[in-house]
DNA sequence: TATTGTTATACTCTATAACTATA
DNA sequence: TATAGTTATAGAGTATAACAATA
């Protein structure tokens, strides 16, 4: 057996220079720790956080389009052909017919309602145990910083 | 051809749910964010954030180890090898015999601290850039808030 | 012609585990 | 016995591009 592997933000007597510096590594760092902890909470479940999105925003926007679901991921839609592919075998979600017949609707089943139900419940805690040191309006104020990130002029 | 891929932070008309709850879904969205740009800004250049880092802690803790290395980045020593083997081929980083001949000690070439310093400036602008909606304090306190995420009672 | 979902394919990143040489 | 680096291998995740069905 080998060594496990584990991000640790800051290791003694190592300098990092400009890294400390940089925004995007603060985020990037802050990511790698928020995911090991996402993934030890979730083990014992079939999801990711990329999984548990996708079956938040289907959820919450019912009938919604597998392209559409790519560009609000951000990923090819490829990409959510697979993860439609194991849902629909999992008996989380639905293809449903629609008006073109080239798309689909996508929908929870009640299976699917039931177990993001769960999820929600373990990600909350998940997410309140990564915050855990920071107040509540610390974690808006830092929810609120982060959303500036990446905003060019016109959008402003 | 087919359309690119690009992650928008918030689509028009999409629920977003519990998901805009959550401070890791935010950090995750930054990170996106961030990576896009990073990857625009130095597509020219045969680097990555991760790639980066490592350079950056190479040529402020000459002499650190492989394993050291692995340790500080938060992945497995096998994945510390191709990095190495790369950055060697391209004659920016030396492995050096040490004490111990299990080992090596990793330092930059003449080459690696001249390009180091180019990445550098590039990654200063593309840091500035996808953090310019906030003010110098406001990048002071997200860094600082973001530094909290993942603390332990012990860590305190 | 353009779009939706699909498939084929490939690339990157990363992990695990076994190996070797040294300690 | 333990450690440093290496190799082999495999599994995610994701992208691009081409294709069929449909618009």
């Amino acid at each position: 057996m080998e060594n496990q592997v584990h991000f640790n933000a800051r290791i003694e007597g190592i300098n990092y220079d400009i890294l400390d510096d940089l925004v995007g590594y603060a985020v990037r760092r802050a990511q790698l720790s928020i995911y090991e902890d996402f993934a030890a909470s979730l083990a014992a479940e079939d999801i990711t956080p990329q999984r548990f999105s996708s079956l938040v925003i289907i959820g919450n926007n019912p009938g919604i389009s597998q392209t559409r679901l790519a560009e609000v991921m951000g990923i090819a839609r490829s990409g959510v052909v697979s993860i439609i592919d194991r849902f629909e075998a999992s008996g989380l979600v639905e293809r449903q017919a629609s008006g073109d017949r080239r798309s689909y609707n996508l929908h929870l089943t009640k299976e699917g309602q039931k177990q993001l139900k769960r999820y929600k419940k373990a990600v909350e805690n998940h997410d309140s145990r990564i915050s855990s040191a920071l107040s509540a309006s610390e974690k808006q104020q830092l929810k609120s910083l982060l959303r500036k990130i990446g905003l060019r002029e016109e959008d402003r």
